[in-house]
DNA sequence: GGCAGCGATACCTCATGGGTATCGATCCCG
DNA sequence: CGGGATCGATACCCATGAGGTATCGCTGCC
């Protein structure tokens, strides 16, 4: 199934066989032979193009699912492990730079938990969050909706915001009380950078490319650009930098997530940590 | 993996090594070597009993999680491919004998549809349905809250409803208007049947075994137990029979659940007949 | 104390995964 | 239009390792 996702992503057996460490007629025959098990045509293969058919399609995406099943288990039972014999830990993923005044209240609630243990910080990219969560490299995450998806996920909603656009401090509407998404997204002289995806490459487009949060507010202070992102984002600007709220951008809410079988006592302590309320309400 | 699930079921390496259809040496070994590349000890051997550890424990639920999406990646590819060169099709699964009108309302409205596929039903046991979409056999599933689970699934309510207890048609409390809990889970001459679990064992207590609906009707009819369950089943009484509403039974919700990463035509347009409601608002 | 139950070890066999060399079909380009 | 380059498939070989059989060693138990 490896090889599979590895020639699917690839579209290209060479590559695949290259990506894997393997040669190239070892990786033809397993997949000709996954089709053959499978009694299902995978790929098509037109000596000049490798291209996915619909089986193809379904396969790659529970393949993935799948191999992220196996790796999770893996990690997990040598950290279930290491925790009996050494310092246990619980690893929480979160979006670099973000949050990170209800990160602080999150850790601090749950130091003072009885039975708390070490928190490790995993600091992710953009949606990198759910693939941590996914295949074990994570206990648990912090995601912001609507950008992360909860799917598969055990959640409980931590809190609501606003956004607001960021501005250079000296820029015309970095006065105004308030602005809307169609006054930022149109303007010629600061549009929206670029962001790498996960392969490391840029899209294509206007706008300067940033590579990370310090990048980006440099090129917000030179002049160059603007962005829009969380009010909570506030408490971290720099001086030569506004921010404006954007009444119409949809509300960002985080969540704390977990996968669904997770039976960990750690866990557990942390979602008690950061739902405080249910709490509140009940006394 | 599929070994040291075996093992941790079984706790018993011979009995284990016989479902699997092997000789007991190789998984002694096999699991071994498993623990030697996790790093970690999953069982206790004490030469008269075998014992999971901690890290064992969070392997096995982790191990059956990947091992259902696995065998997942298998039949959904297999489904897939059936369905470009033969006809396509989609699994429903549901609980046999359960919220019959909601499901043929569901079935019709999809039929209605302009590209509607054949919708095969699996009727499942208790609490089954979840298995079963988690393994692939199923591609979407009606399931009851609260004795479902809907963990790790996308789902969309469809609709809640009361409780109500199914009396032989005589009974003296068959005459009144409603009911508390209290009232028919404290009579000796009418217990609660016993149903069979997954394994098929029967659990302690007093109370007759039924192993279908037309089992236990036929023992309340007899005047021999009473039983608890959605209104919705009221259509499918005998006339010897009676129902009346449990006032503080918690309401029963059904939904509609499908894996999350489902990029199926056919699911999407089943839960799009199962929601007509949305329609309906926007209009 | 002998026996039965159970997991571990020793040793053997063969299926299978992986490697090298090469073929066959396209496409590209001069 | 033909030669070379590219890329997946095929043929053949070898080593690793999964699985089988026989047996040991420990531990309760009658």
């Amino acid at each position: 199934m490896r090889y599979f996702v590895a020639v699917a992503e690839e579209l290209h057996f060479g590559r695949a066989a290259q990506r894997l460490g393997i040669a190239q007629p070892p990786l033809s025959r397993a997949i000709r032979q996954l089709e053959r098990r499978l009694g299902a045509a995978l790929l098509e293969r037109s000596s000049r193009a490798v291209t996915l058919t619909e089986a193809g399609a379904v396969l790659l995406r529970e393949a993935r699912a799948a191999l992220d099943a196996v790796e999770a288990a893996e990690r997990r039972t040598r950290r279930a492990a290491l925790a009996t014999t050494g310092r246990p830990g619980v690893v929480l993923a979160t979006k670099a730079g973000a949050s990170s005044e209800l990160l602080a209240q999150l850790l601090a609630a749950y130091a003072a938990e009885p039975d708390a243990v070490t928190v490790d910080l995993l600091l992710c990219g953009i949606g990198e969050q759910e693939r941590m969560l996914r295949d074990g490299r994570a206990d648990v995450a912090l995601l912001h909706l609507p950008f992360d998806t909860t799917a598969g996920f055990d959640t409980e909603e931590l809190c609501t915001e606003g956004q607001v656009v960021i501005l250079p401090a000296g820029h015309p509407l970095a006065g105004r009380a308030q602005v809307r998404t169609a006054d930022v997204t149109e303007l010629p002289d600061l549009p929206m950078p670029r962001w790498p995806g996960r392969d490391g490459s840029y899209p294509d487009g206007p706008g300067p490319q940033a590579r990370d949060h310090a990048q980006l507010f440099q090129l917000i202070a030179l002049g160059r650009a603007c962005w829009i992102a969380p009010e909570s984002c506030r408490t971290q600007l720099r001086e030569d930098l506004a921010a404006v709220p954007v009444l119409d951008a949809p509300p960002v809410t985080t969540v704390i997530a977990w996968p669904p079988h997770s039976r960990s006592r750690a866990v557990a302590g942390l979602v008690r940590a950061a739902t405080p309320r249910s709490h509140v309400t009940v006394v």
